[in-house]
DNA sequence: ATCCAAAATTGATACACGATTGATCTACAT
DNA sequence: ATGTAGATCAATCGTGTATCAATTTTGGAT
């Protein structure tokens, strides 16, 4: 299959400006500069601009007032921007791969009272990759009565193959939920996103086949690496 | 390419293409290459690839437009039926199809009491086919809110197509548990399998965006014709 | 300071041009 | 019926230019 990433250009520059509006670069009430300064910087001929424009306007982000300029109209909960875009993988193959941040022994997360059976537990940070990309930071929290064979080193590749052969563990059961998070501060600056900015977050809860739940993973993908595409209707 | 069971090159590539899409390879919103390229690419004429594309067309996974190009349309969790683990044949080949056995109106299952806000819905018996092998049995149960639109012959191929198509639900949510279950005594004599005899099961629910449970399934597999493939991590 | 008309700014609309791309058709071979 | 090859038509894309309409700003008069 050849190069995907080929849409039309004023499709691209319309989820450009989407992505800027999710980021928070562009806010509710802000006035775009003039379509013909806003071109040439850009690159583009006004037209292709204005069809970017128009789409926009299609999707209620935009306010266009003729002899005043163009207004961002993004509601005030960006929960509401993410749910016109779908979270797709990322464009092109490589396996995906990992660096380990940190392996801690630590208590419980709070934030995933469905996950652990003890009180304490692992927690691994890992800065993931996609194509060799940085894509996403992730949080796992490993049960306790687990994690004593840990070893470091272990977590570079698959958790998968981990669990399978350092553990002996089947994994039989799991849960995944899309939501939105804020970035956590012990993201490393590679990751390329600013702080505080809300991301697609995907939260997974594993259960092995005796019914203890062994694993839980946050995780927050960075909005530029992974793709949107507009969601029909 | 021409021994006698083979399909036509155009269905070939037919189905070459569904598989990207459900392998989330190709995604929605995305541009295919020009007809040419993508022909010259191929190792095929434009006219055969055309061939292809119209059906991918007639099946809803592709918007076609003269002047700009070819458009994927179609949520990639086609294949997130199996979230966690991915079902394939072993010899490779062929698309998953199904034949609907039975679609009846009936109380909730109480095998399935995660699922369901509705007292009653819609349950739908199916046989599945893996390269024209019969695979599996399933029993499908779709929320009562949401039945009154089924009709019959619907739920022939991609029950995602269904959704999308007819229901317009988004699906953010599933949760698919393995298991072992006897096969059911309504299982048809094409099921290549004794019956009492445990059978791999996955149990799956799903929830629309609004949090509502509009789907549920339990499917029994033939352990001989289908292996598991755990998900990389 | 207030009011008003001219000037500048900005988006809206229309048209033209070349390049790209799908649609349609014919012809031919297996 | 299937697959290939080629020619031609039609729609879209991106660009460029010109003109009109609505708004904002400016600056002078009071």
């Amino acid at each position: 299959m050849a190069h995907p990433g080929s849409l039309p250009l004023y499709q691209q520059i319309a989820e450009l400006l989407i992505r800027d509006i999710a980021a928070g670069r562009l806010i509710d009430g802000e006035r775009l500069p003039p379509e013909r300064d806003m071109a040439s910087t850009m690159g583009i001929a006004v037209g292709t601009l204005r069809q970017a424009l128009k789409s926009l306007t299609e999707k209620g982000l935009l306010d266009r007032v003729q002899g005043s300029g163009n207004y961002i109209r993004a509601k005030a909960d960006a929960a509401s921007v993410y749910a016109l875009f779908r979270l797709e993988r990322v464009e092109g193959g490589g396996l995906p791969t990992a660096r380990v941040l940190s392996v801690d022994r630590c208590a419980k997360n709070p934030a995933l009272p469905a996950f652990g059976a003890s009180a304490e537990g692992h927690r691994i940070r890992r800065l993931r990759f996609l194509s060799g990309r940085v894509a996403a930071v992730e949080e796992i929290w490993l049960d306790g009565a687990e994690v004593d064979r840990i070893a470091q080193g272990d977590l570079l590749e698959s958790l998968y193959l981990f669990y399978r052969q350092r553990l002996g563990i089947w994994i039989s059961r799991a849960e995944d939920s899309i939501s939105q998070g804020a970035l956590p501060d012990w993201a490393p600056p590679e990751f390329p996103h600013p702080y505080g900015t809300p991301l697609p977050q995907i939260t997974r809860v594993s259960w092995a086949q005796d019914g203890r739940s062994v694993e839980a993973s946050l995780t927050w993908y960075d909005p530029e690496t992974v793709r949107y595409v507009a969601r029909l209707k």
